[in-house]
Parts: structure tokens; C-alpha cells; sequence
DNA sequence: GAGTGGTCTAGACCACGGA
DNA sequence: CCGTGGTCTAGACCACTCA
């Protein structure tokens, strides 16, 4: 623990903890820390890099470092959408639609949904901002037959009651995956971040009764933004 | 994508996918990567770092780069303990206890063992090795009114197998909770890491019969090592 | 003891954000 | 337009590993 970097680590958490900072709140610069902890930039950012990597911080491309909210709680056994889940939490949650169109299933979307390959299948990218901050980027892949005109409804509220309400299929049994990965480059921008970002990969698929696989969805958080827990009955 | 540090992740990728490397297989020293790649240290760096957050590499400490295996795949609704998991997946165990000792319980034990505060339990530290190489550092809160001398026993392998054996207790529901987090300074040694490399984070209650909570864990997992994955039925 | 990774310095240029 | 973070250079010293 004698190096530098971890040094400064220790006085950022320090004065955080001190109430100096609160949540979304933005850091002063770089080069003004660096001055303050009397070392370079390089050195600087090993420390901010690591309370990244600690969830501690989180970064704006190019628009600073700031200090990270408390994760949202998610539980992957639980039938309710974010919608749900982030209200609440009383944290505000909206949605941007990024792109929907039908394309030819992926390779993992097919594996999910029981497709053969080239079958199309409805896909959905959208963003979800907590708080004013973007923190997933979700796709949804769709079996088509069974959702006509999805594409032409509103897209940025709840899949989930869209499918009950509109086409009277609920979600009744799921599979899900949970894995560390990072962003890539076309997720990046609209996550105000930048390729290569930590994130929590949560991969689902959604069964309707008679256990059949409607939907198959990844999601990519940010990975400071939730925490996982599950009660089990 | 025209950073240099993103082009050298793209050449290693490619020459690992080419099947150049295989798993655990060291890297070239970071001076001659640097000068292949005809860039500097703190370049050639940047781009491992981001291949080590991207689970494609992994580091020893002061040991060098190394090409990750796939990780282990894991099912927190499960009731099987590592022991089983790892051994059906072909893989090779190991466990080397740090320690295990009679403590006071810290406050996410005594919360999750519904403990008053200034109870003893009975705390074990271990590190399991997969193929050779340290992943996860497992640490096991028990209520030690349950379990008579069991620090005296042998506890280099499967707890679930003693308690059941011995004690005649069996976990019947659990609650758990899947974050990502960082190593710390105690565990990085015996990880073969250093503090900060990036850990998903898996903390489990056990109940027995009666729904009396016996055991905590919190298992520390290099990222890379691991992939959850559940099935419900 | 040679070579390694871990850390650090003191600069530099660029593209982008926000006023 | 200025200041920011993102990236990069060309060195350096140290503690440790391993032959």
C-alpha cells in the first residue's frame, strides 16, 4: 500500500466519505488534482482508473469524473421489468430508443429462441438513464409471428406490459446469464462512455406457457449502476 | 477505433483467436510486445489492461500475461457447492486454507446470520485453485453453536459435504447477491494478483430446515473465471 | 544476477465539450 | 475559443521472479 496511486486512492475515498462529494457530483480536473496530490496525470488517473474499477467513481467521455450514486438492486428471479424495479427505488428512470427493426437472428438469438438460422427476428437496442445518467444499453431480440405491428407502437416504456397488454403474452418461466464483459464501441456513445468501460453483462430468456421462447435480451450495464440479489423461496 | 492501444488489442486478439496461444500461456515480456508493436510500455499496457478487463487475459502478478480458459460456468440456484460444479466441467480443484478461526461477526454477517451484535462465529478463509490457477478467495461465516469442532476438522474440501456429514444439516433455501467489486490487499497475495484487479463478487445466506440462516459466504472471483448462469424451472 | 512487471515522471498533441 | 479528458512518448527506478 505504499504506492502513490494508492495513496491518493485513499484520500479521494477519504473526503468522499467525508460528505465533501455526493452522488453525480463532478471532480475538479485532472490536472488540478494532480497538482493537489503533487503528482502527474498518468499517476492521477491509475487512482481514478481504480475507483472506476471499485465502482466508486464513473466517468463522462470527456467530460469528467464523478462520483457514483448507490447501485440499483435487481433481482433476475423476479418477473418485473426495470420500469418496475427502478421506481421502485424511487430513482427516475427514462428510456431512448436507439434503433428497432427486423434482421436476421445472431448466432445467440437463435440459440435462445430455438430458431433455425436466417430466421428474422424484431431487434430492439435502447438506452435506460437513471438519474439522468444512460447506465444500460438493452437489446431485445423478438419472435416476430407472434407480435405483429410491434415495431410501429412506442417503444420507450415497458416491453414487458407491452407484450400482456397488446398481444396477452406473459413471461412465466426464464433463464439468465450473468457475466463481467465491457462496452464496445457502438454502445459507447449513447452510454456517455467509452469503449472498453467495465459492464455487467445480463443476458434473459423469456418463455411464455407452454415453454415457448418469445424473447431474448442483453443487457449491458454499467457496472457500478446495479447490484444483483436474489431471494430465493 | 484509430487509438493505437485499440489496434494492438485488435493483433493480439486476432493472433489468439488464429490459435497463435493457447490458454494460460504466457504472453511475451511487455518490452518486447512494446517494441513489436513499435509503441511504448505505457501503450502496450493500456491495451492489455483492457483486454484483462475484457476477460480475454489475465495477469499473475510480477509474473506476466497470460491467455484466460473459459470461465467456469456457475448456477447460484443451485444447492451443489464449487466441488461439484468444477469437477462436472473438467476441470481440476484445489483448496489451500488461509485461515479459520472463531471471530467477533462483522456487520454483513451478523445481518445476514440474524446475529446480535459481539457474537462469535466461526470464520474460514480459503482460496480455490482451478487448473492450477488461484480464482476465487471464499470466505464462510458460520453460526458456531451448529457446529461443534468443526475447526478442527479437515476444511480443505467440500463445507456443504461436512456439514451434511457430520452435522446432519443440509441448506434447503438461500438467498444471494452478485456484484462487481475489486481485490483487496489481503486477498491479492494469495491470488497471485494485486489489489484492485476486478472481482465479481458473490455473497450467499444458507437456511436450513426451519429457515434458520447458518451460513454466510462471500466469494471474491478473478472476473474472468467465472460465468453465472441459471436455468428456472 | 538478469530480466520482469509495477510504478512514476515530465512533458506533448489532439478532439471534443461547453461557454 | 479555452479547458477538458484521451492518448502517447521516452525515458527512469524498484521489487520481485526465476534460472
Amino acid at each position: 500500500m505504499t504506492a502513490k496511486y494508492q495513496e491518493i486512492k485513499e484520500l479521494i475515498i477519504e473526503q468522499v466519505d467525508q460528505g465533501q462529494f455526493s452522488a453525480h457530483q463532478r471532480l475538479p480536473s485532472e490536472r488540478l488534482l494532480a497538482e493537489s496530490f503533487g503528482t502527474t496525470r498518468v499517476t492521477l488517473r491509475e487512482a481514478l482508473s481504480s475507483l472506476e474499477a471499485e465502482g466508486r467513481l464513473y466517468r463522462e467521455v470527456r467530460r469528467g469524473w464523478f462520483i457514483s450514486p448507490l447501485p440499483v438492486v435487481y433481482d433476475p428471479n423476479s418477473r418485473l421489468g426495470y420500469e418496475k424495479v427502478i421506481e421502485s427505488q424511487n430513482r427516475s428512470l427514462s428510456t431512448l430508443l436507439i434503433k428497432a427493426k427486423l434482421e436476421l437472428a445472431n448466432t445467440k438469438a437463435c440459440r435462445a429462441l430455438g430458431l433455425k438460422a436466417f430466421t428474422k427476428v424484431i431487434a430492439i437496442h435502447r438506452v435506460h438513464t437513471i438519474d439522468n445518467r444512460p447506465v444500460v444499453y438493452a437489446i431485445n431480440y423478438i419472435t416476430s409471428e407472434l407480435f405483429p405491428g410491434l415495431l410501429k407502437r412506442d417503444l420507450s416504456h415497458s416491453l414487458i406490459d407491452l407484450y400482456k397488454e397488446q398481444y396477452n403474452i406473459e413471461g412465466v418461466t426464464q433463464n439468465y446469464s450473468i457475466y463481467a464483459s465491457n462496452i464496445d464501441h457502438d454502445m459507447a456513445n449513447p452510454l456517455h462512455t467509452k469503449q472498453g468501460t467495465q459492464a455487467l453483462v445480463i443476458e434473459k430468456t423469456n418463455f411464455s406457457e407452454g415453454n415457448c421462447a418469445f424473447e431474448f435480451s442483453i443487457d449491458y450495464w454499467r457496472h457500478d449502476a446495479i447490484r444483483i440479489e436474489s431471494y430465493i423461496i
